[in-house]
DNA sequence: GTTAGGG
DNA sequence: CCCTAAC
């Protein structure tokens, strides 16, 4: 008789988010099964995390009602974060965005009873991207004797917008690529070579501001519907993150997914798998901008 | 058995 | 949180 009106502890909150980013919303149940989770949520039931996830969903959006969103000013970096991440995705009608968080890891094993898909969609599109602006500034640039990082770093964060690191994490790429095959290095000069454009061209197109319509189809409204949901479930992650208070932890945090992406543009290969798959996913309903 | 939505 | 219609 005394487990009623339990507050919810900021544990739970972060497990229910870190639920919801691994399984998507909606998956209530798939979440409180996950052991990974389930100890944390050991007082939830499944209808409670519903609640729960409704009620930080409506908390951000008390804003001007009909206004734009108001700039959190200095945690911009981190939305940009998330936003940046979420470049190449689905737009449905207005709200397009992504999780501000990268948690790629790919079990192998078929044998999982629960559904992964989702953090791939969250995760894969990153590399593919900034691919394309190195290719983009290679080729724009196109020096026979090639471009030193510098110059590359200052190209893209013209015509980009660039996360705060963005020098080191492009070092790192640059060194990947060119270790792959797909660019020449000679000294510290980069330059592109047949392997670059042959090749599977990661180009991937800016949405800018496709205003995608709906393109509901009927003989696929189910998958549309729950494309609405993950979009709806980044954003409000995406909020939650930029409304958090202590501004050093959010910080903190868009530096440490910015070094997750650096490790994880080391396995290309693979990224491109989960692009394929993602891609499979989501042109079901919705356009993906992905090439 | 689960989920979304209203109470 | 509880209740309930809908899937």
């Amino acid at each position: 008789m005394g487990n009623q009106k339990l507050k919810w502890t900021a544990e739970e909150e972060e497990a229910l988010l870190a639920g919801v980013r691994k399984h998507g919303p909606g998956k209530w149940k798939n979440i409180l099964r996950d052991p990974e989770f389930a100890d944390q949520l050991a007082s939830r039931s499944n209808i409670d995390l519903k609640d729960k996830w409704r009620n930080l969903s409506v908390a951000p959006g008390i804003q001007g009602s009909k206004d734009k969103i108001r700039t959190p000013r200095i945690k911009a970096a981190a939305f940009h974060l998330a936003a940046v991440a979420a470049a190449a995705t689905i737009t449905p009608t207005t709200s397009g965005n992504s999780s501000p968080v990268a948690t790629l890891h790919r079990s192998g094993s078929s044998d999982m009873s629960i559904d992964d898909s989702y953090s791939i969609v969250v995760d894969a599109k990153n590399a593919p991207r900034y691919d394309g602006m190195i290719f983009e500034a290679l080729s724009a640039l196109a020096d026979a004797n090639g471009t030193d990082v510098s110059a590359i770093f200052n190209f893209i964060e013209q015509k980009h917008e660039v996360p705060p690191n963005f020098r080191r994490f492009l070092s790192s790429r640059l060194r990947r690529l060119a270790a792959q095959g797909k660019l020449e290095k000679t000294q510290n000069f980069y330059k592109m070579n047949d392997h670059s454009l042959g090749t599977r061209t990661i180009h991937v197109a800016r949405p800018k501001e496709v205003n995608a319509k709906p393109h509901r189809q009927t003989n696929s409204q189910g998958s549309s519907v729950s494309h609405e949901m993950v979009c709806e479930a980044s954003i409000t992650a995406a909020y939650k993150l930029v409304e958090a208070d202590s501004a050093s932890d959010v910080a903190r945090l868009a530096q440490e997914d910015v070094e997750r992406m650096i490790i994880l543009q080391g396995h290309a290969d693979e990224m491109l798998i989960a692009a394929r798959e993602m891609h499979q996913l989501c042109c079901q309903g919705n356009i993906v901008l992905l090439n």
